[in-house]
DNA sequence: AAGGTCAGGCAGGCGGCGTT
DNA sequence: AACGCCGCCTGCCTGACCTT
């Protein structure tokens, strides 16, 4: 049984486990277009760091910000001046940096010079639900267009053969991966993509999907090949089998899903993004998966 | 032979939806 | 609004197959 406060990886027992990490802003920064993220921290998260990464402030907004990279540096450079001049950014400025899941997601939280935080702008439009800007601008509502599918596999039911009740421990891991499965359904793409909370027997055995997500968008019946990619450079080749039994429909991950899970550190009560980022053929597809810790 | 993995299947609960 | 049907999803089991 995990433990609430300490990952059984023998992490910290705070449960900012996030890798963070802060700038000051120069005139540089202002002046070039490009905010350069610290050496240290890429050399240690570089899996953390896709192509684009999604700057959310405390208010919910979202920024993509894409990155460019020479030289083993890396900077936010497309939509940073449009960030830096919504929240009218100035020399001196400082902004803190949390990483939050996959996908390149970090939480920003920006102080001035006299140490106090900002007072975000809050937009009318906004409703509580995340916006993304910066390039993309979603609508609220979420119907992301006509090609595009969400499905949210979430909310394990109450086991009915093992019986008894959850323990203290199992109700406070589920408050915590309820706050990772919150997180990973404000994830928004425009591209088809389904969340699943992990459970118990994903991580010991195989993974099951949305039966119709899969037939929908990869392959009817049969096995297919998939990839899972964290990051742009490290992918996971793993086989889904996909099939009716009894008018059901089901899809079934396996095959590489094992290595997948235990390599990336996956944990029951994380919730996981897949994101459909090119179907290869009839029978193969490469999701992006993004991964958020509970 | 033993252990692990994969594939097929079962039982049961939840929720959407149509009907009354 | 209440009820029942049905689709979907889950945990779990079992047997076949593969690897060591």
């Amino acid at each position: 049984m995990a433990s609430l406060s300490r990952r059984d990886d023998g992490d910290s027992p705070l449960p900012a486990k996030a890798p963070t990490f802060f700038k000051i802003v120069l005139d540089k920064a202002l002046r070039d277009g490009r905010l350069e993220i610290p050496p240290a921290f890429v050399m240690k998260n570089e899996d953390c760091l896709a192509d684009s990464v999604f700057l959310k402030d405390p208010t919910g907004r979202v920024w993509r910000i894409e990155l460019t990279r020479r030289c083993g540096k890396v900077w936010l450079q497309k939509g940073w001046s449009e960030f830096a001049k919504f929240y009218s950014l100035n020399h001196g400025y400082l902004l803190v940096f949390s990483h939050e899941g996959g996908f390149s997601h970090f939480l920003v939280r920006i102080f001035q010079r006299n140490t106090l935080e900002i007072d975000y702008p809050i937009s009318s439009s906004h409703d509580g639900v995340p916006m993304l800007c910066g390039g993309i601008q979603l609508p609220k509502n979420e119907e992301h267009g006509d090609n595009v599918s969400v499905k949210i596999l979430d909310s394990p039911r109450p086991k009915t053969r093992s019986g008894g009740g959850m323990h203290t421990d199992e109700e406070k891991t589920t408050r915590l991966s309820d706050r990772a499965f919150s997180r990973a359904v404000s994830f928004k793409s425009s591209n088809p993509f389904l969340v699943v909370k992990m459970q118990p027997s994903y991580i010991a055995s195989q993974l099951r999907l949305s039966g119709s997500f899969v037939r929908r968008h990869i392959c009817a019946r049969g096995v297919c090949d998939m990839n899972l990619e964290i990051s742009s450079r490290r992918s996971w080749p793993v086989k889904c089998r996909v099939g009716v039994y009894r008018r059901k429909q089901y899809a079934r991950v396996y095959d590489g899903w094992k290595a997948f899970a235990r390599e990336n550190r996956v944990k029951v009560g994380d919730a996981c993004v897949f994101e459909l980022i090119n179907k290869g053929g009839t029978r193969s597809a490469t999701f992006k998966v993004g991964v958020y810790r509970a």
